[in-house]
DNA sequence: CGGGGTCTGTGACCAAGTCACCGTCGCCTG
DNA sequence: CAGGCGACGGTGACTTGGTCACAGACCCCG
């Protein structure tokens, strides 16, 4: 309320917010900051608010009955929760948890006023709508992925996105097959191909990608 | 307009509906009768109505790139394909195809309705909120299953789903690979296995289930 | 410098997907 | 009616991916 409560702008689809709307969306919400590694919902759990991510990595995935995990997506600053939300919304319990990956912002909107805002403003409910889509599609296109890709496909396209500027991975083994919702071994087997055709160098707890031009060559032969 | 237009009472969630709110539903929407096997709607081709089904099945599945297809959830009477018309509301293009499996009677909302209807009424976006909650607590069910359960597992439960009252399945081997995302010689050899185990007789294009037990206690030893 | 926990590598095995091909059945058409 | 074509189902050989059971290697910390 104080300082500078424009985090709104960091949103392209709620620029066009009128003003009475943008002040109650201001005065209706609240930012806050966890720690990474924070456990941010859980299944069952029904937190009620929309969580705009300000900045930060959020990880969503399912833990099934039989204990293993399924990544479902991620959160970039910039985008919103908005499929966890639904269930909330509808008062329904939520299968899937989500982790900040990273050190995480986010804008929190109660549900009466989320209610309220998708009530009053079209901007704001094309801003839902828009954020709905994206989701899905992007779950359409990971079931298609998981049924059709192969997995070193998967893996090779998997690695160039989490890798950072030096083109290297932090990851375990472990953390990369629950990505790609696959085994450990599998990917500790198909990593040694990878090295094998030289195109990264391993050591424990990260990946470096030293021949980029082939995974992309194998990530883009989808 | 004229006659019995209470095709709203078919859906719980709409019950409670205002009698303005109600009677603008009414005139705003239309009803549509297609015969089976008609292709509803299709990718790239952007409907701009949200469905709400009143008789029959439709199915929805997403065709790849590779040509093959994957099998994502069906729609029945008193449900709504709201997915699918999230991608039409944000005006963006949606990768799935929609096909009736029998003939299909379905209120048809165009966008502006809806848009309208949400902004006004508490109990629609109730409706809505619910209708999604649904699906992608369903999607998420999908993916979990796709990833961790076994092949027999799974399609012991979807024959147990497909059946009609006399236990028979009327689908070939490649409609139900299609259903489960796999291939059809995979369905042959289960279900050749599946019948040495007394569990099924087989002809061409259906399925007996004549051991409906050890069906069951397959599936559900999920 | 030991020692427990985490991470990675490996071999054997099983389940599932792919490929190539053939036999069968139904139906349409000449 | 014959022949042929297209859809359907079955099969064997092979590849890929997932599971299980271990065994080293590494790391932190006492």
């Amino acid at each position: 309320m104080e300082t500078d409560d424009s985090w709104i702008d960091r949103f392209a689809g709620l620029a066009g917010l009128p003003q009475d709307i943008r002040a109650d969306l201001t005065a209706g919400s609240q930012t806050v900051s966890v720690p990474a590694g924070t456990q941010i919902f859980a299944p069952g759990q029904s937190a009620d608010n929309l969580m705009l991510l300000l900045d930060g990595l959020v990880r969503v995935q399912q833990r099934s009955e039989t204990g293993r995990e399924v990544f479902l997506y991620r959160v970039h600053a910039g985008e919103s929760c908005i499929l966890t939300t639904a269930c909330m919304l509808a008062f329904e319990d939520y299968s899937a948890d989500g982790i900040a990956e990273t050190d995480v912002t986010a804008a929190l909107i109660p549900r009466a006023t989320f209610d309220d805002l998708v009530a009053r403003s079209r901007v704001f409910r094309e801003f839902v709508y828009t954020a709905y889509s994206r989701r899905i599609t992007d779950l359409f296109a990971l079931i298609d992925d998981i049924v059709f890709q192969k997995l070193d496909v998967r893996l090779a396209a998997r690695l160039l996105e989490l890798a950072d500027d030096g083109g290297i991975v932090r990851a375990t083994h472990a953390v990369l097959a629950t990505e790609l919702g696959t085994a450990r071994e599998v990917i500790s087997r198909t990593l040694a191909e990878f090295h094998r055709r030289g195109w990264v160098e391993q050591s424990r707890g990260q990946v470096d990608l030293v021949g980029r031009e082939g995974l992309e060559r194998l990530a883009r032969s989808a």
